[in-house]
DNA sequence: CGTCACCTTGAATAATTTCAATCGACGTGG
DNA sequence: CCACGTCGATTGAAATTATTCAAGGTGACG
């Protein structure tokens, strides 16, 4: 699972593009804002440096959360490729935010100032991420949804449905069968459970023969109608409202 | 805990000018986005118009959450006067978030468009409604950590002191007791936890002296120190990272 | 004075964690 | 090449935690 190949071009410039036609002075501001690319390894911190950072990740799975003060920790999001990092830290101050790399990845920094110049030039642009974030935010509505309301095996089945759906927007060409980089120490973390339980509920998901588990770090969704009725998950891939936007500059 | 009287500026200019100077032009830029001021009585939904839409809490408190399949609810957020509604909606259409009136509330609405222009004429507080975004997120962090990975007493005394903080930061006058108009049943929905629970933790929480529930819809905080020890929580209260803000107009 | 919403309590049940072992794969140094 | 240590996956049994089900109880309000 290292870092794959993308390195031409502006990770956050694909992502932004995909909702929305972007104009060719947006796809220039969003690519000169990408920077001094960096490879982090499997299991690293993302930016230790004590300083808040803004970064993109370019290749790889990233997770972001909290870690408690008896060791353990909460995963909030887990990223994919063309994903903002690092902005809870820009609210309340460095270490708030704990970014660990989940595979090898490869991150993109954006200078601090960049940013504010974006808001300056592409008010769009600003407003584009200000509806990222809010996106990133009702992902986690789900999340603590699943958690707070779901028995273990519907939040197993509803991250695995998500991910699914976002490696398949990433990734067209992706059947059935899909990377699952993730331990089930790190799925037990994001989903509030011990690793004990999530392979329990993981083996009842295969013997059940709605999931079959490769060999590699890779899983084959079999059943994704019965996933998705145990999970009650809705797939937020759609539309999305860009109407109230303010108009594109250049 | 009817509305209460906060009938003149705009509650969006008093929550971002705690934070940061405002010029007079943003001030008046706020105060021009707020409008059309609505009641809605407790328990009743802000918003099933079906149209997405933004709006202000002006008084009163808010619930923003998601509802089941089966019925249940899981509130994600707890929104107190200044907070801007709605946003959700904007990112994947109506109805995804559902709000709801925790008291009588009164809500200004602010019109579509309005909110591009205030990012092409302000800069600076397009990207301050960024930040407070990701301040939400952050917030969400933290429950979502509370309900994944701490039992239901350390949800609960997490949870009070949450509302204490941010209604003390409204309120600088507001001493150890406070308003606490939530049912069980709320508290419950927000903590991820039965009505039943919550009534018990909340019992022995007051059996041990920490919290005293007063005859109203009160609590008072006998023990902070303790309610924080079991709970790990961190006030999230204090600065915030604004220097890589855009410069201000006007 | 009845009703409704909310709070309260107990007992039985179910879900999840904890504790304790074992196993396989994999890389490292001897 | 092989022993060794580590990391992750796996499984069982006991202990906890929270839910569910079932009854009251209380206060506000028409």
């Amino acid at each position: 699972m290292g870092a794959t190949k993308q390195d031409v071009g502006s990770a956050l410039a694909r992502r932004l593009g995909a909702q929305l036609e972007l104009t060719p002075a947006e796809m220039d501001a969003l690519d000169t804002l990408e920077a001094r690319p960096r490879v982090i390894l499997r299991g690293r911190a993302i930016d230790g440096s004590g300083q808040p950072g803004f970064y993109v990740l370019r290749s790889g799975w990233a997770a972001s959360g909290i870690s408690l003060a008896d060791g353990r920790r909460q995963i909030a999001c887990i990223h994919l490729p063309g994903d903002l990092l690092g902005m809870l830290d820009h609210t309340r101050g460095a270490g708030v935010d704990v970014l660990s790399a989940l595979t090898d990845v490869e991150v993109g920094t954006i200078d601090r100032g960049a940013l504010a110049r974006l808001f300056e030039a592409h008010p769009r642009l600003g407003a584009l991420l200000l509806l990222q974030a809010h996106r990133e935010r009702l992902s986690l509505n789900d999340r603590l949804a699943a958690v707070g309301r779901t028995d273990a095996k519907a939040r197993l089945a509803g991250l695995i449905l998500d991910l699914a759906s976002r490696q398949r927007a990433l990734d067209p060409s992706l059947g059935a069968t899909m990377p699952m980089p993730l331990t089930q120490e790190e799925i037990g973390d994001a989903l509030g459970l011990t690793a004990v339980h999530v392979n329990r509920m993981m083996r009842q998901l295969a013997e059940a023969g709605l999931i079959a588990r490769g060999t590699g770090a890779s899983i084959t969704l079999c059943q994704e109608d019965r996933l998705a009725e145990l999970s009650g998950f809705v797939d937020r891939a759609n539309a999305i409202e860009t109407d109230w936007l303010p108009a594109p500059r250049g």
